[in-house]
DNA sequence: TTGAAAGCGCTAACAG
DNA sequence: CTGTTAGCGCTTTCAA
């Protein structure tokens, strides 16, 4: 079948291929009569028309493309398989993208380098850019000029948009929760401590709990690795070897809970009874833990709606001020902490 | 930042445009001056230069985009949400893709109209579909020139490149471990059994071992819902409900036991104590649950390896000979069976 | 109310 | 070895 393009429309139509694309676009500025238009649109059905949007954005520079870039976590690791969040993410992302009439172009990255190439590559309209660090070359992703949102990144800059969570505060309320519940040896369990990456974020607000409680921070208690499950089971071993200090941990992410119930299993420790957790995204998995998880909740799916419909305002109203959303967050108490002692 | 063409860097080195596309390409076919090569190259990256892909594309009839649907299993839920499987399909698709030099055009659907637009639309340079049922508008797909690759789909059409599993062998594998581990009663529990679908297949491999053993197949035994957790905590209450009959559960999806294995503790029911399982994908989830699933494994990266490839192959060699990949099985023993009874 | 013409940024014969 | 000339399929002044 061969390709029909919009002049193969306009002969069968007997009108010119301005007109169809005027017909096709519903130009508002262009009137063209009602019995044209039931030509045009009969020829288009007939042929079984479908216009080729490369042309179209390449002529209209617009392209209805969004670029979604997520980073691996891990080089070498595929994409967002260690973490079930950037799953739900994209999820929603691509599905209010798509409830819009726009598509998805999606890329892991590696090196940030990428970003940029991609986007001024494809001519994407919007750019959507999952957990960046500040300092990397952010000085190339600025050249572009199409909007960017910034997800979970303590990036400060005027040219982004960003939609984040209140990281240090969430970190706080696990951890104080941990603490009214009776502990006070509480671990720090976390990915990399890159500087204002979210997981530092997390720490400064597990400092503060401590910190207001008149608990000492230890050094000992604070456990960095990566945001998987691997490193969730590897830090109940490192636990035991540290001496089992702690009564309870604040884990930055949902999966390395699920990995660290799944190591403290293999030695006999006991899940909430012996060491009690709080966890942070409230991802799917959280629920389907044994124990369930207790967990700081964000909303997720609203997070990817937001992204999207922050591209899409931009795009429409051609404004440039940059928006900063922070979404609320929440304690969801579930079966992973038992209360300690009679201090209460 | 203007956006800089081929013909400023064509400017910028003192040559034609040409002479820039061919350098920038490595056209084979033409030989360019190793000194004019320096030439363009300098100016390129002097001004920063990066090819417009679409217009490339659209001159080219080269798009070096892999257009990717996955289905919406539940209309209105989003994408991969309800299984992880999805999730992990994709990361592999995208890391295969990008190490190609592809980028990668997501999207879910609803009704596979879309499918084709889509991919004719934006003039991708292959299709890579999971879990389609044949009958549906294929008519439309085949008329699409781009490779189109089913995944997990039992569409027969030599229009087609597909890449699936033993469906059924690996469910009879499953029931039959089942049955060696003294189980008679045996329920089967899976998503919804539409003619020609995954899980249909599935069914016949149950079916197929119980024959063997001399086991009636009992109706009250068949569980059918949807692919999700929550199916599969519902799929408990309705195990009580039914009277409690089996000792054991094939369940065609790991998250499904997931639920599954939530419902049945809410009841008091221990697994595998009570109720044996073994499930179907081992998804990473499979590990984490507690106890850990005994399923069926299938690799799942490897399946979007091979999906990316079988493009790859498609696009280079013009060949239009469809290619049917089947991927080996392999049950892994976990802690979700209980031996029973002294028949082993 | 419609169409001609130019052009988006690039590649592909074909000359030279 | 390099440039000229046509498009790819569409949108967009501008004129009729």
């Amino acid at each position: 079948m061969k390709r029909v393009s919009i002049k193969d429309v306009a002969r069968e139509a007997g009108v010119s291929a301005t007109t169809v694309s005027y017909v096709l676009n519903r130009t508002p500025s262009e009137t063209i009569s009602s019995e044209t238009t039931q030509r045009v649109l009969e020829a288009a059905r007939k042929l079984n028309y479908v216009p080729n949007l490369n042309a179209r954005s390449l002529s209209s520079r617009k392209s209805n493309l969004i670029g979604v870039l997520i980073p691996q976590t891990e080089p070498g690791k595929e994409l967002m398989f260690s973490n079930p969040f950037y799953g739900e993410l994209l999820s929603s992302i691509e599905y209010h993208a798509r409830q819009n009439g726009y598509h998805l172009l999606l890329s892991g990255t590696q090196e940030d380098q990428d970003y940029v190439n991609i986007a001024r590559n494809r001519g994407v309209d919007g750019i959507i850019i999952v957990g960046t660090y500040p300092g990397r070359n952010l000085e190339a992703l600025k050249a572009i000029d199409a909007p960017i949102v910034l997800v979970d990144s303590y990036v400060k800059d005027t040219s982004f948009h960003t939609i984040g969570i209140e990281d240090r505060e969430g970190a706080r309320i696990a951890t104080e929760y941990l603490i009214r519940m009776g502990h006070r040896d509480i671990a720090f369990i976390s990915g990399s401590l890159r500087e204002h990456g979210v997981n530092s974020k997390r720490y400064q607000g597990y400092c503060d709990a401590l910190q207001a409680a008149g608990i000492p921070l230890d050094e000992q208690a604070i456990y960095s690795g990566t945001v998987d499950y691997e490193y969730g089971i590897e830090a109940a071993y490192e636990y035991m070897r540290r001496g089992q200090k702690q009564t309870a941990a604040f884990v930055t992410a949902d999966v390395i809970s699920m990995g660290l119930i799944k190591g403290a299993l293999e030695q006999n420790l006991r899940i909430p009874e012996d060491v009690s957790i709080v966890s942070f995204d409230d991802v799917y998995l959280a629920q389907m833990s044994y124990p369930s998880l207790t967990t700081i909740h964000q909303n997720i799916p609203e997070k990817g709606a937001m992204a999207v419909q922050l591209i899409l305002d931009a795009v429409q109203s051609g404004r440039k001020e940059h928006t900063e959303c922070i979404l609320p967050l929440r304690l969801i108490e579930r079966d992973s902490v038992k209360r300690r002692g009679g201090d209460a």
